[in-house]
RNA sequence: GGGGAGAUUCCAGAGUGGCCAAAUGGGCCGGACUGUAAAUCCGUUGGCGUAAGCCUUCGCAGGUUCGAAUCCUGCUCUCCCCA
């Protein structure tokens, strides 16, 4: 199977220039993708392109990560509508020293033939001056055919800076150096980089009559068509210390059961024919596929044992899970289980002649916004300790209820925990 | 440059002197049903208070009034039309 039928029938395979197949088929091959340091980690939304580099490399071809250490500074204008923030420059290194940290986790950077390699864009822009990027790139490419591109276009109407209008322009000539210096003939990405990709192919066949080649995947999208990679409105990042294990595991656990599928074909490292017959094999039983989809991935992002402890808090917290169990734990399996779980620490004192359960959820911890939510959630039946529905907003939390002496579960709805540590 | 319209609670959008913490829809959060899913139905959606009630909120700053999101003045911003 090569490279491109793989994509395809992963679904990671949107677009691609002629003679792609050719190309990986005849000679090992150096890919890349670009990646804007405009987050202190990659998300699970990164974690979509980043497959193809993984594959890629699968596939004995060398992939490159490329970090847009000067392009970060300017913004990309693709599927913005509007102008986008600039960030500053500590910000922008800060960022990019933590996420090659995690690519380092997800590809190979250490094997013999096709290592992965990993470059900033900054190494060379920072040399260019203003006059002769003009000259060396700006020359080649018309404001018409800039003007074309379907990111430009829905942004004349409102509005785009030039320095946005040039972002495709500096992502073109990234790849013309890598070409050149590198040896690098393919890039890849979202499909809403196909634009910025091919003026890279584009003044690569200007400049040097050099043949360059693009793949571009689907953006993924939910079933609902809302965009791919929230929870609760919050991202999901690849950084553990963001993004827990087990809020990962829980974000698979927790998708449509129309996505899974779609979503195991891209994340699952298994094999295609393995893929399929998996999914085959659980067509009737949805939650099966979304548990292998969320091990694989959990292993695959945060290795083997994080994953198990992701699982096993979630079978406390989902499965067996009573108050009884609950305290029949050790404070060390109750800080393993709960590593990753929002965690509170309210002072031991306060316990002492008890805590209303109000001020224990608005006041003393974030769990909730204010007392009046604490009430209204409590009222709408929604709040439990220990496992445990709190049926009363007068509930007051004394030192008996502290498991060990010191911990509460707290959750909110059936799928909100959290721990609340007297110290 | 001239003329017009507007800025409301997360969003859209009612409200044009007291009955407005502010309709309705969406979203969010929660509950029921299920399977930690979707769909559906239901509830909630400024803060404090057990409550009565109090406090903050309707672009910003003043003013009129017993009382203003609603009236007046100035300011800022947005949109539309003409030039």
């Amino acid at each position: 199977m090569t490279l491109l039928q793989e994509l395809r029938a992963r679904g990671l395979l949107q677009d691609h220039t002629p003679g792609v197949e050719e190309l990986l088929t005849n000679e090992k091959v150096k890919g890349y993708i670009g990646y804007d340091p405009t987050a202190p980690s990659l998300t699970i939304g990164n974690l979509v392109t980043i497959m193809m580099l993984v594959h890629l490399q699968r596939h004995g071809h060398t992939p490159v990560v490329l970090f847009g250490g000067a392009t970060g500074r300017v913004g990309d204008p693709s599927g913005k509508d509007a102008e986008r923030k600039m960030l500053d420059i500590e910000t922008i290194e800060h960022n990019l020293a933590h996420q090659q940290k995690q690519f380092q986790h997800i590809l190979r950077f250490d094997q013999g033939d096709n290592e992965a390699l990993l470059t900033n864009n900054y190494n060379w822009f920072k040399d260019i001056s203003f006059l002769d990027f003009l000259r060396d790139a700006g020359k080649h490419l018309t404001v018409n055919y800039m003007m074309s591109k379907e990111s430009v276009k829905r942004r004349i109407e409102t509005g785009i800076s030039f320095t946005e209008f040039s972002y495709q322009l500096l992502q073109g000539y990234d790849f013309y150096h890598m070409y050149q210096n590198m040896g690098v003939k393919l890039q890849m990405g979202g499909s809403d980089q196909w634009g910025n990709i091919t003026t890279g192919t584009e003044l690569i066949r200007r400049k040097v009559s050099g043949e360059a080649f693009a793949i571009t995947c689907p953006l993924l999208t939910k079933a609902d068509g809302t965009k791919f990679g929230k929870s609760e409105g919050q991202n999901i990042w690849l950084d553990p210390e963001m993004t827990s294990p087990y809020k990962f595991y829980q974000f698979f656990i927790n998708a449509t059961d129309d996505d899974a599928p779609r979503f195991f074909r891209i994340f699952s490292l298994r094999s295609i024919e393995e893929i399929e017959q998996i999914i085959a094999d659980n067509a009737q039983n949805p939650n099966q596929l979304k548990r292998t989809l969320a091990e694989d991935v959990t292993k695959f992002v945060h290795g083997e044992e994080a994953l198990e402890k992701a699982i096993a808090t979630s079978q406390i917290l989902f499965g067996k899970g009573t108050k009884e169990l609950l305290f029949s734990m050790s404070e060390k399996e109750m800080l393993e289980t709960f590593e990753g779980v929002p965690t509170f620490e309210v002072e031991a004192a306060k316990f002492a002649d008890g805590l209303s359960i109000l001020d224990l959820l608005g006041v003393e911890t974030q769990i909730l916004c204010s007392k009046g939510e604490a009430k209204r959630e409590i009222k709408g039946n929604a709040i439990s300790l220990n496992l445990q529905k709190v049926g009363s907003d007068s509930l007051v939390v004394a030192k008996d209820d502290l498991i060990n002496g010191k911990f509460l579960v707290v959750n909110r709805g059936k799928r909100n925990f959290h721990l609340v540590v007297a110290k």
